[in-house]
DNA sequence: TCAATGTTTGACCAAGTGGTCAGGATCACG
DNA sequence: CGTGATCCTGACCACTTGGTCAAACATTGA
């Protein structure tokens, strides 16, 4: 993937077609998962033979982690864009905002992580305490830095990240029971939800 | 389960066998989630042979439905304990807690519940929109009143439930990314998180 | 003790699964 | 056009998996 020097450049039906397989497995995998998934399911969503599937990715496996670590940097876009030169608690109110477009945007990106990290993260484990790690570090010190400063309210900077990924994750990965109590309107529970987290952190985060 | 009167009662070795295989299959089903596990896996977690297993329980679904709704109870109990009669912002910590708990003491039961909701609940679809729905509403109702009263401050009664859902059972369901972050020293995260979460309830929901 | 009832298992099966392969179709380009 | 490289497929295979079944083995209670 982004170790391997492509010596030939990809051809247009290489390009066509992986893209292809890769839209057809995201959307088997992240409604199956990994294992209830099979190959000719991920066929007929790609519109393809499932030997030819197999001629551009040679195992099933390798398709999984492919999208896996291709989404990976999308996943982590709305926490780098914290920015420590803006208003502390607008910056974190942003941040919940972006996340939460996430969850509406990428429903089953955001499906196929929770499979993921449900069953332990065989794929991506090293990664989480890799660069995950590594940027949650640091944005967790810049929000103690704000707390100490007195500019936004002093909570576990961890846990707070945490809980922007549980609750707006929550309205992707959890969407059939939201829909069940809230209805059906998938457009209508998103604003609501913006509307609720924003008035919800902007409660918790404002200092005293 | 519940509809069917069991004319014989259930002797000895039912009774020992038949928990063997729940408590096999919840280690099982829960990390691998239903498709990703095998009848020989949970006959090997339950101590006995598969057939043995399909004497008991007809077949693998019916195991999977029969843990589910054994469960759902348990599973909505910290949320009926909600007192109306109690100071509002303490009931609404205590429930955190309480669910937090759940997430701490019964991981497994978290687990299956969010592999079964994250593939769109095809078991249990219909109590969402029976059972739990009726008793959110319930809730809801309540929260708005302490709402409407100023003891408690205004917001959404229903997404702030979700938020509780999601920000306790995150620990649960997605313990290899927090320990990835945190830590492997779960009693220790589970502490802090208990922390983090009363302050920021807490503050969020303390009336100005 | 004996028979009826309840429990357990080895051997088996059909369907589904990930993956292979030989050869044919198609394409890029000199 | 021709030819080598790329692309595609039907047929096939080994293995796994949920589930069956006849027969053996235990338990119970009269």
């Amino acid at each position: 993937m982004s170790a391997e020097p492509q010596q030939k450049p990809e051809t247009r039906i290489q390009k066509r077609n992986r893209e292809a397989i890769l839209e057809g497995a995201l959307d088997v995998f992240s409604a199956n998962g990994f294992r209830g998934s099979t190959l000719d399911q991920i066929a007929a969503a790609a519109g393809l033979s499932k030997p030819n599937l197999l001629y551009y990715f040679g195992s099933k496996e390798l398709i999984h982690r492919t999208l896996l670590s291709e989404l990976m940097d999308t996943w982590l876009d709305p926490m780098r864009q914290l920015n420590p030169k803006g208003e502390p608690v607008e910056e974190m109110l942003a941040y919940v905002r972006r996340k939460l477009d996430m969850s509406r945007r990428l429903p089953r990106e955001s499906r196929l992580f929770a499979n993921e990290i449900l069953q332990g993260a065989p794929q991506i484990g090293d990664q989480i305490t890799g660069h995950l790690k590594a940027l949650v570090e640091e944005k967790a010190a810049l929000i103690a830095d704000w707390a100490k400063a007195g500019r936004i309210a002093v909570l576990d900077p961890r846990h707070l990240i945490f809980s922007i990924w549980a609750t707006t994750q929550h309205y992707a990965d959890f969407a059939v029971q939201v829909e069940g109590i809230l209805g059906e309107d998938t457009d209508a529970n998103f604003r609501t939800a913006e509307v609720f987290l924003t008035d919800f952190y902007r409660q918790a985060l404002t200092p005293r």
